[in-house]
DNA sequence: ATATAATGGAGAATAGTTATTAATTGATAT
DNA sequence: ATATCAATTAATAACTATTCTCCATTATAT
């Protein structure tokens, strides 16, 4: 399963519009951050993203990442997806989606195929921020 | 929202069936442990359930709470809900259903209603082994 | 009663993540 | 270009949830 150049152009122009609405200086690191995560298909770890980031950025923190990743998740930039006994992952694509995990690989897919699922967008009048689905192998 | 003293005993003996079943020990800790999980429909975590625990058995250990809680989950009594930046929840119903959370509120809930969601049971010939479905509001 | 295997409890250790700090950098207005 | 100022980075420390280690104790089957 692979992601197409056009998709990853457009979060990555997604990502350097919405950085620059909030007054936030656009810094390479951050750029390179996200654009690890746009590109990937392979929902990485911070500790996963980390590594590559320091290909680029030798003196990159594991700190600065996780820094990074949580304000990029407050603007809407990307989601966590937090598994049952394993480090969170991160996902650019932003639609709710299922998640497959193959424990014994420590993989994480994404459920491709003609799900239908109708999924409620709001309970009890209160509107749902986020969806988690999660399938365990 | 409340849970039937029927479940509950029903619960208890199933649990109790097991444990000897696997020829352990079924000690006063464990089945109080248990017994807090099956009669709570608030999803303790682990620091709820040794709080509660604390009051039968003063001197119990959080990891002895967290041992079993493992155990139990090996042995298919109880299931784990990994949130998203708060500590695992404990469920003492087996059957897939969805969760709600309120994260102001720091709450989780069952879904009630007649959800009718659709979940496959195999993906690509492999057997779904658990499944989330978690609403964060 | 006794053997044996698992348990419980205390505390230390670990893993993942977040906070603190000081120095640096990026964006903006001049 | 330059000054300004907030945001950022990188290093490190701190924190929290969870797991491990150890040894005395206990439940179970004989």
């Amino acid at each position: 399963m692979t992601i197409s150049q056009q998709e990853i152009t457009q979060r990555l122009d997604n990502f350097r519009q919405a950085v620059r609405n909030q007054g936030l200086p656009l810094t390479p690191q951050k750029l390179e951050i996200f654009r690890i995560v746009a590109s990937s298909c392979s929902h990485p770890q911070a500790q996963d993203i980390y590594e590559q980031v320091k290909n680029k950025f030798t003196n990159i923190s594991l700190a600065t990442v996780y820094k990074n990743l949580i304000q990029f998740q407050k603007l809407g930039l990307i989601i966590e997806i937090p598994l049952a006994g394993a480090p969170n992952r991160y996902d650019a694509k932003l639609e709710t989606h299922c998640h497959v995990v193959d424990t014994k690989q420590g993989k994480v897919y994404d459920l491709g195929g003609n799900q239908k699922l109708k999924l409620p967008t709001k309970i009890m009048g209160q509107k749902i921020k986020k969806t988690d689905i999660i399938y365990y192998l």
